[in-house]
DNA sequence: CGCAGTCGTGTAATCGATTCCATGCATCCA
DNA sequence: TGGATGCATGGAATCGATTACACGACTGCG
């Protein structure tokens, strides 16, 4: 591959003409500028970003890591975060933690290794050490979606709690008394604060969450099957499950339809994060939608501000509520629950 | 960030030294080794990745350059390629074509400027001579999924042809005789296989494929939806609707459901490309399914061993169908035409 | 006419690693 | 005991860019 002194050579001038007229820096004359330009042309030649980089200390190119990208809701965000981030010519590194600890570590590793200008993470669990000590070393860094406590770092996420508040309006309008919730994981704030706000907009209705009723998963399709068999074998069991996420939803459509049960009639069924599938189910489920596409954009703004010195903001946006078929239709027909249909 | 000097300094012997011990060569005394690694240790070093690929002339990071990252079938393709690049000390960068050309060569281009040591594709047009020129010019590539004819590249890919055979015997069973296809962009091979598949797989049962029965779409689901609407809108409109990808059966979906017409009593639908979601939809549909994840696992070893100076080989897999309800039940109940059942 | 300032250009240092080569020292065998 | 061999180590070149600095030529003003 051409190098930057071959084209030199081509255009009889010196690499440090070469390299600025590349970067086009003023101080070069019309005819060494041609002359280069034609070189280079000749050659096909296109500068080493690595060399480049090993050199400037920057990469233009920001690392997300991701929970998993086998989630529609990731894939969505990972594919804004991209667009985004290219208007502001920047590249992006993507690495899938699979809801591993160890894997998001080995990506942060290798991110960091890299010399990335700037990292976006969702983190998995609640902190791991790598990552708040790359935080504190002063790498450019902002939190999307889940994040992690007592960290300095900024937080782009979305807000559930009011949509939580219409889903349970909604459940409760319908006649449902008895809601159980499958959990994310404990360590992530999306798992928990989740869960807190069923638990909250429960209480407003007079309802509790029992302990049986809280299922445990991992935001994973499996989990959400397994919770769900265990709802289904308890002496009472729920009348809705609010799976904390699409793929646990998925599950627990599974798990419903393996007993040759049905939603909504034997039981409801709604989920956090919307995706176009949800729309084809058989019902189609209601679920709480985030904007994902601006929270992936918003992030990455964050990100390229705090890298090119600027205060970079937290953000936080709020879900919405979208009402379908998998909870049953509401008796009254009060359409003030429903905050938007599709 | 501490570099391999301060190491140096620290440990108190040469950067030599320093870098034997990191590549472990053999010529080091242990008490130097020790020194090192606690040094190391100590300052919290990590290599700079891009000083030593400046080096080294390695990246060991691999290019993986699809056509759409919403669309399930590559997301899943994106992760086995991943996985299976890690288990053999690769990196992947992934890059977004979004099924458009000037897309795809803005990420090859970026790719090839960061020197990965090689590149996977899935074309998304028939030859952008970016790509030709860096096939030519020895950049170890492998096409996967799709390729362009005529080019020199090894491809791993599958072979839907037996299975659309078994589809349309399927069908013909049940007694459908207007078929219709959502094809994909004449400009990708898969696009024009799988009509071509089709077309020879009808000709065996004495059915024609006439072109107004021939839709076409781009691989995204908008296209399915525009395609699925001028189909119902014919004075003889088909029996049966064959996407050529899931997107496009996702807005096939969405358009006969818009006319509050159903599936399959008014239309059947068939896709190319399963996905989890077809177990769900109303009704679960019936589709073809490759070994995407074997798919990406091959790819990714035909690579490498051409990165590394082994030989590589083209792969073709064989896909199946899998019969669920969305093309109405058989009357006669053969199930030799059902090939899986799920 | 002379000196200061501007402009275009080249030389060389630098980024952080790897690796060839030379050197010094210990070991081994004749 | 002496020369050959091998091992551990350091010095320095190198990868391909960017950029500080120096320098020569030209311009313009007093």
């Amino acid at each position: 591959m051409a190098s930057i002194k071959d084209v030199a050579a081509e255009a009889g001038v010196s690499v440090a003409t070469v390299s600025r007229v590349l970067n086009d820096h003023p101080s070069v004359s019309a005819d060494a500028r041609a002359r280069v330009l034609a070189a280079v042309e000749a050659l096909g030649y296109r500068p080493n970003a690595v060399a480049r980089s090993l050199r400037t200390d920057q990469t233009h190119t920001l690392g997300l890591v991701i929970s998993d990208v086998m989630n529609p809701y990731f894939t969505e965000l990972a594919r804004a975060v991209e667009e985004e981030a290219r208007a502001l010519g920047y590249s992006v590194i993507i690495g899938n933690a699979d809801e591993r600890p160890e894997l998001q570590d080995h990506h942060v590793r290798t991110l960091l290794d890299r010399r990335i200008d700037g990292l976006l993470v969702s983190p998995t669990d609640g902190g791991s050490p790598l990552m708040l000590e790359a935080a504190r070393a002063g790498t450019p860094m902002v939190f999307v979606d889940r994040w992690i406590p007592g960290v300095d770092v900024p937080v782009v996420r979305s807000d559930g709690r009011a949509a939580v508040r219409d889903l349970v309006a909604h459940l409760h309008g319908i006649g449902h008394r008895r809601l159980a919730i499958i959990a994310g994981p404990a360590a992530t704030t999306t798992g928990r604060e989740r869960v807190e706000a069923f638990r909250e907009a429960l209480a407003e209705y007079g309802l509790g969450l029992p302990e049986a009723y809280i299922g445990q998963g991992d935001f994973q399709a499996d989990s959400g099957r397994r919770v769900t068999e265990g709802f289904l074998d308890l002496p009472e069991p729920p009348q809705v499950v609010f799976a904390a996420d699409n793929l646990m939803a998925l599950g627990a459509l599974d798990a419903v339809r393996a007993r040759g049960l049905r939603v909504p009639d034997d039981l409801a069924l709604a989920a956090f994060d919307d995706i176009p599938w949800f729309v084809h189910t058989a019902p189609p489920v209601t679920a709480i939608a985030q904007p994902t596409g601006e929270l992936g954009r918003a992030a990455v703004r964050a990100l390229v501000d705090r890298i090119e010195g600027r205060p970079p903001r937290s953000v936080t946006l709020a879900a919405r509520l979208v009402v379908r078929r998998s909870c049953g239709e509401n008796p009254d027909g009060n359409p003030a629950t429903n905050r938007s249909q599709t």
